[in-house]
DNA sequence: AGCACGCCGACT
DNA sequence: GTCGGCGTGCTC
């Protein structure tokens, strides 16, 4: 064995100037301790600040000269260190999906990373207000530009987060050290820390499979006696009852020994499907939680090491569990978006899982009653199995769907939200004392605010999009909804005074005060981003809607995903086209998801239930499917559209998303960067743009983007590597370039 | 990320 | 000349 001299380490820094290795020497002390994937504590830079940085190579020999070499101060023994298995899934995902190697092996560690985006600094106004003024006026303006702007921006409040003082005011740090040093500023920082989990209680009921639920289950089990695998889509309609499949496959795993992870949209994340596990096995679920502590989060992850759990049921990030032998990987609601990561690295978890399922010799299960394309189209080229369940669990039955053409409403004199058919339903119901959701994508009272004298609509200043308005009680505002700007609202046209400013397209609140007007008594609970600030608002809405203490439930996304109101008999879909006018390909999928979701809502108990949907385009076939709730027919359509226009599944997608506050910059280099792409690629690439992005700017971010096509992945990966390796980037410094890998949503 | 170096405009 | 802000390059 050779002596342990030298270790090659990954600062703790995601830049791209700084995603290689540093030699550091090893002291004497450490060198019996010392291993690869531990987390260290060096001395980094001119300054020698102490930063933390992980192992990833050991040797005795140094390329570099001894005396520039530093020496390792500390090793973190208390943090967990990666295994060799979690650190080539980190040097995988690096090359897979294009990111630094530190936020690739951020990603495959999930309890470190969050400690550090709780920590965060501001920069507080040190000096009363007069002598701040005096010190603006006494500056040189030509001298002290950054000086000013951010003195200026500390006249009217107290403090600025020191994220925005760099980028939005563009002040360096050296402007705000200089500031600190004539304490006319002073830095604080501060630590967040998070709430402990809920509790649960278990209760039990006797369930009885179905024929086409025990198919499933023996398919399934024998599959995952196999050597590989491989993975399986459950395809199953909205109350089918996927979980108890889930359940039988993860105690076969159990009872060989092996272990289980299950993933869940967060938003799902309810009692109702916790308490299926806590019922079957108890003390041996871990449930992983956004609101976890990181003191929580790390023990579980012990845990699971240690043989102490054999389940962990979460979001995206569960799918990092270091299980020892790990044995079914599922994924419920496989379609939903929120398994793809919209941050560096851009993973899908369905991708991710599949490769741990490969490497570990486990099986990936993918449930869902609207599976993705992708999933389907690989059942179909027989990449997948498939097992089907097609009819509903006990007496509830499907529910009686009508699609109502809003345009001819209007035409018919009825101006109101709701349709005549809503209206009677509704109605109805009210007086039957059953429930109600009414399901709108937009959140906030209107949509945008302009004038209708001189056509101005009020925009962010910071990003290209028209602001929202929001009422909440007396408080009415406009806010973006891209950066969370925030600005009081105008009752007149700020261009040219007019009185005729006002609010286009209803949303929740909007539709709320509508509900009010037609129904003065009925109660009313709404749910969207901004009535459910913290985790106990959501649950404390839910449960009161179970609880039947209100008659409608009004509500975004959040109110369609998995839960069961056995009381409602009632779904209203109140603008079924909204995410149809998304302009990127998947529009017409998230359309057909959502709408067949909302109406699997209902009749969920033994009463059967309605579904009315409006829309403005009753032709369109993601709606027309959508009512008869017919899968095939919509995968038919969409299947075909995909082919012809070349887009994912059928065909592969790399989006390159450039950035920079610097328009110029970044629209030069996305020409040259695509000029490039087009010189080095033969013509089975097809290459298109660059154009600007669908919002120009967001933050103050100006963006562009380029897409390239091309039926083998493989190919699009090494053109990745190309562009990283090849030096484009070096003269734009202000520029930063995302890779994004079959997006979804337009960038 | 964050420090030092050095360029360049403004003032003595 | 000299001072000091601010952009640029480098970090083992």
């Amino acid at each position: 064995m050779k002596e342990k001299k030298y270790a090659g380490v990954i600062v703790d820094i995601s830049h791209e100037a700084l995603d290689r290795t540093f030699e550091y020497k090893i002291p004497n002390e450490l060198r019996e301790v010392i291993s690869e994937g531990m987390e260290v504590e060096i001395p980094f830079g001119a300054g020698n600040k102490i930063r933390s940085a992980y192992v990833v190579s050991i040797s005795d020999t140094s390329v570099w000269p001894e005396e520039k070499l530093k020496s390792i101060t500390a090793i973190k023994s208390k943090n967990i260190s990666l295994e060799d298995k979690t650190m080539e899934l980190a040097y995988w995902m690096k090359h897979r999906y294009g990111c630094t190697l530190i936020s690739a092996m951020q990603t495959v560690l999930p309890v470190k990373k969050k400690v550090k985006a709780l920590e965060y600094k501001t920069i507080y106004r040190n000096v009363d207000i007069s002598s701040l003024e005096e010190l603006i006026n006494g500056a040189n303006p030509y001298r002290a530009a950054a000086r000013i702007r951010l003195m200026s921006y500390l006249m009217e409040g107290e403090y600025i987060p020191y994220d925005l003082a760099k980028d939005k005011l563009n002040v360096s740090d050296s402007v705000i050290k200089t500031l600190e040093k004539n304490k006319v500023i002073r830095i604080e920082t501060t630590r967040e820390y998070r709430k402990p989990a809920i509790t649960m209680k278990a209760a039990s009921k006797n369930i009885v499979l179905s024929d086409e639920q025990v198919a499933a289950i023996e398919g399934m089990k024998a599959k995952m006696a196999s050597d590989k695998p491989g993975t399986a889509l459950l395809y199953g309609i909205t109350g089918s009852g996927k979980t108890t499949v889930y359940i039988e496959l993860i105690e076969e795993a159990i009872k060989n020994g092996k272990q289980a992870i299950v993933l869940i949209p967060e938003i799902a994340l309810t009692f109702q499907m916790l308490m299926n596990f806590y019922e079957r096995f108890g003390e041996r679920v871990a449930v992983m939680h956004s609101k976890l502590s990181d003191g929580e989060k790390f023990d579980q992850y012990e845990q699971a090491r240690n043989g102490k759990i054999d389940i962990v049921i979460g979001p995206r990030s569960a799918l990092f569990t270091p299980f020892r032998n790990l044995g079914i990987i599922v994924i419920d609601e496989e379609h939903e978006t929120s398994y793809k990561s919209e941050k560096m690295p851009k993973y899908n978890a369905r991708e991710v899982a599949s490769h741990i399922a490969d490497r570990d010799g486990a099986l990936l299960v993918l449930g869902s009653a609207t599976p993705s394309l992708e999933s389907y189209y690989a059942s179909l080229e027989g990449e997948y199995d498939i097992f089907r369940l097609t009819k509903r669990n006990g007496k509830a039955m499907l529910p009686k769907v009508h699609t109502v053409d809003m345009r001819r409403e209007l035409k018919e004199g009825n101006k109101s939200f709701f349709s005549r058919k809503l209206k009677e339903l509704m109605t109805e119901r009210i007086a039957r004392g059953q429930q109600i959701m009414l399901f709108i994508n937009r959140r906030g009272y209107a949509g945008f605010v302009s004038c209708r004298e001189c056509g101005y609509v009020m925009k962010c200043p910071h990003c290209d999009v028209s602001l929202s308005h929001h009422k909440s009680g007396q408080q009415e505002t406009m806010v973006c909804h891209y950066c969370g700007y925030e600005t009081p609202y105008l009752k007149t046209c700020p261009k040219c005074g007019s009185k005729y400013f006002a609010g286009f397209r209803a949303g929740t609140e909007k539709i709320e005060e509508e509900l009010k007007k037609e129904y003065p008594s009925i109660r009313i609970l709404r749910m969207d981003r901004d009535t459910t600030r913290s985790k106990e608002d959501y649950d404390k809405i839910l449960s009161a809607f179970a609880a039947k203490e209100a008659d409608v439930l009004i509500g975004t996304q959040m109110i369609v995903k998995g839960h069961d109101f056995p009381g409602v008999t009632l779904v209203g879909v109140v603008a079924a086209d909204l995410s149809l006018s998304a302009s990127d390909y998947r529009a017409s999928e998230r359309t057909f998801q959502l709408i067949t979701q909302c109406a699997g809502r209902a009749g969920r108990g033994d009463q059967p239930g309605d579904v009315v949907i409006q829309t403005y385009r009753p032709d369109d076939y993601s709606i027309v499917h959508a009512s008869k709730q017919d899968y095939e027919a919509f995968y038919e359509e969409e299947i075909l559209y995909r082919s012809l226009a070349d887009y994912p599944p059928v065909c592969h997608m790399l989006s390159l998303q450039i950035m920079s506050d610097n328009d110029s910059q970044a629209g030069e280099f996305a020409k040259k960067l695509a000029d490039y792409i087009r010189y080095i690629t033969s013509d089975d690439y097809m290459v298109n743009g660059p154009a600007r992005g669908a919002l120009t700017k967001v933050n103050d971010i100006y963006r562009y983007v380029i897409y390239i096509k091309h039926d083998n992945i493989d190919k699009l990966i090494s053109l990745k590597d190309n562009i990283e390796d090849c030096g484009i980037m070096d003269n734009y410094k202000k520029v930063s370039l995302w890779y994004d890998f079959d997006p979804s949503g337009s960038f």
